[in-house]
DNA sequence: CGAACTGCATTTTTT
DNA sequence: ATGCAGTTCG
């Protein structure tokens, strides 16, 4: 028993509550995962359950890996056959196994949003509607929410799909999933929905999940939506052991349909329910916790937790208040410079910003004070193009149905497959109710095309009947060279001359590579329409930049949360969307924010801030006045301390800087609006839009005299070697990086 | 078919 | 400001 060793009071009583249902209140910094992960290896040490007698599910492939890999450590032994996965892998797994009964093939496709929003648009195209009033992005959202809500096109009735534009999306939802169904596709929404209706029209499946599953674990339940509420909720109902840990002060998912209702209902939902509330704070300093505490309890409708921590005082919470993101971005900068020197760990910094474009200004600071730095949340391996279009041959190999991933390749590289062919190629399509693969196979018989075309997609055709017969006798990743190779897709970016294009070439060999990690391609193109993770390797000491909501579930030493404005934090979009609920997600999300810090945390606020090439002057966020006083020390520039939105009523983010009159800044902002900042940029040396200031022997590019090299400076006046136009002087405000 | 142009939106993100 | 997508022209 010497696992459960670590554990404080309550945590040691979730952990042993393994029989009926309970709910976990866990706090920010409580111990969450080591309660979950201790009770599950004592679930199974017990013998309670064997190893694929319990269902635990998460949100990202990250908490689940983290999951399997703390239980392996407690029980001493591998991880095998257990059910830990995300709702969407484990959906995928029950719809694998039991494809005829759900309406698929095991070999289905997993369509991401892209995929689903040209599915959507080519729906569009065929009933002509009007793509301007109804973007398929909004529909494919409308779409998404029904799913997310449980609900299949003949269920969609209540209030919805009563007025006429509703209607007409609803029928489009109807056919949407009849194409997905020819397609063998399936999307993120249905991973979850086909499984509940798998199990509404097989109740002998139900029940042997039912059976099977004696414990059903599940991490953050406040960001479970309706179809994951009653999924789960569905398998639990034999054994009813199912244990829901969460906290519902750190739902921040709402706007892509986690219902905070399920956390706050449970005890409705599940009679008999028992309720733990971690408490214990083990993270945070008492004024960081308290700073905390205060600002979540301006929300209403919480369960409501006190935290505490035994931890000594530390330092209040700072606020700052600053003229504009430069100086925003120059202070965090300092700041950071000065712990650095003070042997404070990089890696233990965090700057967590609410939008992603607040990242910029922070990396030119980093970079001109050569501070290492990592931002989290970029464009990931996988949504690069090349490999996005080797994958799609990939795809169309192993599944010929897949229309969109066939869509992207048939002309490329450029085989002269132009609209009028595939034009041809989706009225057959439609018309008989099959995917473009297979009425490319059958019009290929006929005259309808022009007889080159006729000969390069029966070329087409013919290349992946033999890739395809390659499948069980080649090595895949050998394999996939082939393909790429004999499609001449290597060849077209081998031709290309634009500066990235050996790049790409890398890129594919490292996807080559990659499949040497996968029994199949299969389970390869599985990984990665389920797997869509970033492995960003901690080892090298950096800053770490992201959102508030990437950041959730991480701590670190010392936070510096940037951007606290009204109109961005809390964001202007969010409160014209969801009103007061939108705040409070907000709200919520500040909270997720401070209690990232163990140490130090940092808030600061802008007067101005460039939004969308555009200047605004901006109030210190109202969730700044719901600090409590006794836990923060407010600092600002002379001048600009209290703004006075206390005694003003606050207007919206974009509201004329003139209304504003009771702010020295925006007074200032409001004499000499846009001048100002231009002549601010004029007059500092490090440039306008340039960041920091060019070194010697940089590359750069001028609208007029195209690239050249820096090979002396003299303030803000550059010597430029241009590859044209020869040496000229140049300021450095008309000269950008390349 | 590709280059150039225009209009438009631009929070948060996993799977 | 900027980028992206859709459209238009050569």
């Amino acid at each position: 028993m010497d696992y459960l060793q670590n554990l404080n009071e309550t945590q040691l009583e979730a952990v042993q509550t393994v029989d009926g249902p309970l709910l976990v209140l866990a706090g920010a910094g409580t111990g969450k995962t080591r309660v979950l992960t201790t009770r599950l290896a004592h679930i199974l040490l017990q013998g309670k359950a064997r190893p694929w007698e319990v269902l635990a599910v998460t949100f990202t492939n990250k908490a689940a890996r983290e999951m399997k890999e703390r239980v392996a450590s407690l029980i001493h032994r591998p991880v095998e056959g257990w059910w830990v996965g995300t709702f969407h892998a484990v959906g995928a797994r029950m719809l694998r196994a039991n494809a005829e009964a759900a309406g698929l093939r095991s070999n289905f496709t997993i369509l991401d949003t892209d995929d689903q929003i040209r599915l959507i648009k080519q729906l569009i195209d065929v009933h002509e509607i009007d793509e301007k009033r109804w973007p398929a992005r909004v529909i494919a959202g409308t779409i998404q929410r029904w799913k997310d809500r449980g609900l299949m096109p003949d269920k969609v009735t209540p209030g919805e799909g009563s007025d006429a534009d509703e209607g007409r999306i609803l029928s489009l939802y109807g056919e949407y999933q009849q194409r997905l169904a020819v397609l063998n596709a399936a999307d993120f929404g249905d991973l979850l929905l086909l499984c509940l209706k798998l199990f509404q029209d097989h109740p002998q499946i139900l029940a042997d999940y039912q059976n099977q599953f004696r414990y059903v674990l599940v991490d953050e339940y406040q960001d479970t939506n309706v179809a994951q509420y009653l999924w789960l909720r569905l398998l639990a109902q034999k054994h009813k052991n199912i244990c829901c840990v969460g906290d519902d002060d750190q739902s921040i998912y709402s706007w892509r349909g986690a219902e905070v209702g399920n956390i706050l209902r449970f005890d409705e939902d599940f009679s008999d329910a028992a309720i733990v509330r971690l408490e214990r704070n083990y993270r945070s300093t008492p004024h960081i916790l308290a700073a905390a505490s205060g600002l979540i309890s301006h929300n209403e409708g919480r369960l409501g937790k006190t935290l505490w921590t035994d931890a000594n005082d530390g330092e209040p919470v700072q606020v700052r208040g600053v003229w504009d993101g430069e100086e925003e971005a120059r202070v965090v900068g300092d700041a950071i410079e000065t712990l650095h020197r003070k042997d404070h760990a990089l890696n233990e910094i965090a700057i967590l910003v609410r939008a992603s474009f607040q990242t910029r200004e922070f990396e030119e600071c980093m970079i001109t004070l050569g501070v290492p730095y990592r931002i989290i949340g970029g464009a990931r391996f996988y949504e690069r193009q090349e490999i996005r279009d080797a994958i799609a041959y990939l795809r169309v190999t192993v599944q010929p149905d897949d229309d969109l991933a066939f869509e992207r390749i048939i002309n490329l590289p450029k085989r002269g497959i132009g609209k009028a062919a595939m034009q041809t190629i989706h009225q057959f399509a439609r018309a008989e109710g099959i995917s473009l693969t297979r009425a490319v196979l059958r019009l290929v018989e006929t005259d309808e095309f022009r007889p080159k075309v006729r000969a390069t997609l029966a070329a087409l055709m013919n290349d992946f009947e033999r890739w395809r017969k390659l499948v069980s006798v080649m090595h895949h990743p050998e394999l996939v060279g082939t393909i790429l190779d004999e499609s001449g897709y290597t060849a077209m970016w081998r031709e290309n001359k634009a500066t990235d294009a050996p790049g790409r070439l890398d890129n594919l060999k490292e996807l080559v590579v990659a499949l040497e990690d996968f029994e199949n391609i299969g389970g390869f193109l599985e990984h990665v329409s389920l797997v869509m993770e970033n492995e960003e390797s901690q080892e090298l000491d950096k800053v770490t930049m992201m959102t508030l909501h990437g950041a959730k579930g991480l701590e670190f030493e010392t936070v510096f949360l940037p951007g606290w404005e009204d109109g961005l934090f809390p964001h202007q979009r969010s409160l014209d969307d969801s009103g007061a609920s939108g705040l409070e997600e907000e709200r919520r999300l500040a909270y997720v924010g401070l209690t990232r810090a163990r140490k130090r945390a940092t808030i600061l606020y802008a007067s101005n801030r460039r939004i969308y090439g555009k200047w605004q002057s901006a109030y210190p966020s109202r969730f700044i006045d719901e600090l409590p006083v006794e836990h923060i020390a407010h600092t600002a520039n002379p001048g600009l301390g209290d703004t006075g939105r206390s005694v003003e009523p606050s207007f919206g983010f974009d509201a004329p800087a003139e209304f504003r009159q009771s702010t020295w800044a925006a007074r200032r902002a409001a004499a000499q609006p846009k001048r100002r900042t231009e002549n601010l940029s004029w007059a500092d040396s490090s440039g306008s839009d340039n960041g920091p200031a060019f070194t010697l022997n940089e590359r750069i590019f001028h609208q007029k005299f195209g690239y050249g090299k820096i090979i002396a400076i003299d303030g803000n006046k550059l010597e430029v070697a241009f590859e044209k136009a020869g040496t000229k002087k140049v300021v450095d405000s008309f000269v950008e990086r390349t």
